[in-house]
DNA sequence: GCATTATACGAGTTATCGCTCGGTTATGGT
DNA sequence: ACCATAACCGAGCGATAACTCGTATAATGC
């Protein structure tokens, strides 16, 4: 019988993994996948190369991924997944202030933590629209923040399309520190990005 | 002798062309690498496709550049030149307020002429930090919008260090524009982002 | 017109790529 | 204990990649 296929055969697994071992190849994929592009970039990370460092036959990677752009879809969705996790863990903020600098301080603590791994995903690991809009952060955390600032709308300065000032708002923070990340990486670790980015976002979201 | 060649052997040119017809085949393979990056992208538009696509011969690729890689870093740039131009023929913005709203209408009218190909630019071509920094935005544009902010610095609302916040706001701009483009194309169409943008940046930088 | 240099060429070399396929080995339900 | 199936394997295939080099042609300076 035929292996069970997942439907996007580009960017999704193959076979559902269902013993452990299973997971633990497709862990060990995902870390050497993750060293690879570290060490030699996205081009020169050929799942052959992945494979033998992974110490895993290349047919096994073959059994759980359609190809190498579906191994860095799935090592970007861990990461993000691991943002949104790191993010939900966080106090319930009790106002959109708190909400602002609260977010702004764990995605810049996230990408600090490991600036070369999020570089290249940004910048070497091409995004495919498709399974882009996949990520937690566009599937969970603009939904979720849009719903924040729908309850606390009392405190917003606009009054206009609240969905949309929440996906703005989301975008610009992220699409913010990700260009800090590519071009001026030394400037995130002193603290004036993140006062100046809390002020942009603040003054633009709330009365003075 | 041996041709003479610039310094960073992987991202500028070999030869210093100076001949009009060597021109013109320079221009043909950088036509050429983009058409290709339109039609099936970076990874499958191969230094042997580009030259044939152009009418060159392969080795009269490698003459002028050392790999794939530096044509579409000279694609990239000329692409950065013409925007910087482009902002540059605007009319002198007589304040901030003036500024911020040219420069981000130019450069969404910028990208929005061709989508397709600034998208290809940001996500599938990988960046090099090196060749990043030598485009214009950084090394022209950034600083004329500092000196720019200097000479207005009575309308700013800020009296740190402005050089830091010419950077920031530069990088904003262009960070949202960008990102939109990349994940949410069909809203630069709408005026909307335009209005959200221009407004985020006035309330940081001036009085209310 | 002649020498020098710039420009153009492309078959061929070497390497690696993504990926298949036929088959072996391990696991777990009954 | 047995067997269906999940997991694993890697030699090897066909394709294509980047790039070289010996050579041919065109332009330029004198």
């Amino acid at each position: 019988m035929a292996a069970q296929r997942k439907l996007n055969p580009l960017y999704s697994m193959r076979k559902t993994p269902s013993q452990a071992r299973s997971k633990a190849t497709i862990d060990a994929i995902l870390s050497s996948a993750t060293r690879l592009l570290l060490s030699i970039g996205y081009d020169k990370a050929s799942t052959n190369k992945i494979a033998d460092l992974a110490g895993v036959g290349i047919g096994s990677l073959y059994e759980y991924f359609p190809g190498k752009e579906a191994i860095f879809a799935e090592v970007r969705r861990r990461e993000d997944q691991r943002l949104f996790n790191l993010t939900m863990e966080r106090p319930d903020p009790r106002s959109i202030k708190e909400l602002v600098r609260s977010h702004v301080a764990v995605y810049l603590e996230f990408v600090r933590s490991n600036l070369v791994l999020h570089a290249a995903l940004i910048n070497d690991v091409p995004q495919f629209a498709v399974g882009q809009q996949e990520l937690p952060f566009y599937r969970e955390y603009v939904p979720w923040a849009t719903e924040f600032l729908h309850t606390h709308k009392a405190e917003l300065r606009l009054d206009g399309n609240i969905t949309q000032v929440a996906n703005f708002v989301s975008h610009v923070a992220r699409a913010t520190i990700d260009n800090y990340v590519l071009h001026a990486p030394d400037q995130l670790t002193a603290p004036l990005i993140e006062d100046l980015l809390i002020d942009l976002l603040e003054r633009f979201l709330l009365e003075p």
